[in-house]
DNA sequence: CGATTTTGACCAGCGC
DNA sequence: GCGCTGGTCAAAATCG
């Protein structure tokens, strides 16, 4: 698969990662590494920050300080990690790494939306279709998970479609789609061979509807509401404000500003103020931060494709 | 009985 | 062309 995707990757993207400690449904001292994918490409970016060392919440975690990054690489000579997770240096600490085709090719996403559905589904029954236009793959969002169960509860159901043994891994990687008719969202489940403690978890595309499951208070008898885990279900969601502090971070280091352009998108095309746009696109109560419990929770919308 | 999981088969993409 | 691998399908089994 890496191959694959190093094969669509014609712009090399970001890497986000962040690290954190934070209390989840599945553990109560969950590793959380998170790696936004890309098709295009990635670029170590975000695990450049080296967060760690957090207090069990989203919110700190955009807040703590961060350990000096190590110098920008170019884009040119990064590794395809496109499937990179990032994982930490240090047990308690995690990394969200993303990077996206998507995120970035923007005009092929922007003709996705319809047409891709049934693109899609041509694609799996008969599968006519032309070589030249590879499959465009929807943003992918990956995260690692200390977990001792594999399929972890997001607020979302979903169905599993399909399970295969994960070369040199002993343990199998699951397919899951999102149960829903109309949303095509789809994610990987595979325990790391590297740590069979950690969960790695790859969610590809955006969910089209509300998570039907959204127990806001707790998750699995962990209560979120003590912390500045304002939002939900799930490891995904984040604040409003946590997303803005983010971008302020990142705008502290400058990391950005080492990238090329097309990875510059954090900090060249993403206000806080498109992002707190953008949230109150998602949401109804600006103030009260509500969130899906996903991806869309997490992912700028630039990262993500509009609709 | 409908929803979900299991699992072998199938297909596409890729490297050799 | 062949083999390998990732991803998906779909029938059967299982679950609630």
């Amino acid at each position: 698969m890496e191959k694959k995707e190093a094969m669509e990757m014609e712009n090399p993207l970001g890497v986000m990662t962040f690290s954190d400690q934070i209390p989840t449904s599945f553990s109560s001292s969950s590793v959380f590494d998170m790696s936004y994918e890309g098709e295009k490409g990635s670029l170590g970016f975000m695990d450049l920050l080296g967060i760690q060392d957090f207090s069990p919440s989203l919110f700190d975690l955009f807040h703590a300080p961060s350990v000096p990054p190590p110098p920008p690489t170019p884009s040119s000579t990064l590794p395809d990690t496109s499937e990179v997770l990032n994982f930490p240096a240090t047990p308690n600490s995690s990394s969200i790494s993303s990077s996206s085709t998507e995120a970035v090719n923007d005009e092929q996403q922007q003709t996705k939306p319809a047409e891709e559905e049934e693109d899609e589904k041509a694609k799996k029954q008969s599968k006519p279709k032309k070589k030249k236009e590879k499959r465009q793959r929807e943003p992918r969002f990956a995260f690692v998970t200390k977990s001792e169960v594999d399929h972890l509860e997001d607020g979302y159901r979903w169905r599993k479609y399909g399970q295969k043994a994960v070369k040199n891994s002993p343990f199998p990687r699951s397919y899951y789609r999102c149960t829903s008719a109309s949303c095509g969202v789809k994610k990987r489940v595979e325990r790391s061979s590297d740590d069979p403690t950690t969960v790695v978890t790859t969610y590809e595309g955006q969910h089209t509807h509300p998570s039907p499951v959204m127990p806001r208070r707790s998750v699995a008898g962990i209560s979120l509401d003590s912390g500045n885990f304002a939002a939900s279900t799930t490891s995904f969601t984040m604040p409003m404000h946590i997303t803005q502090s983010h971008y302020h971070q990142q705008q502290q280091h400058s990391y950005f500003q080492n990238l090329p352009p097309s990875l510059n998108f954090m900090s060249s095309t993403i206000s806080p103020s498109s992002f707190l746009q953008e949230r109150r696109f998602c949401t109804s109560t600006p103030s009260l931060i509500r969130d899906h419990g996903l991806l869309q929770d997490i992912v700028p919308s630039v990262m993500r494709k509009e609709e």
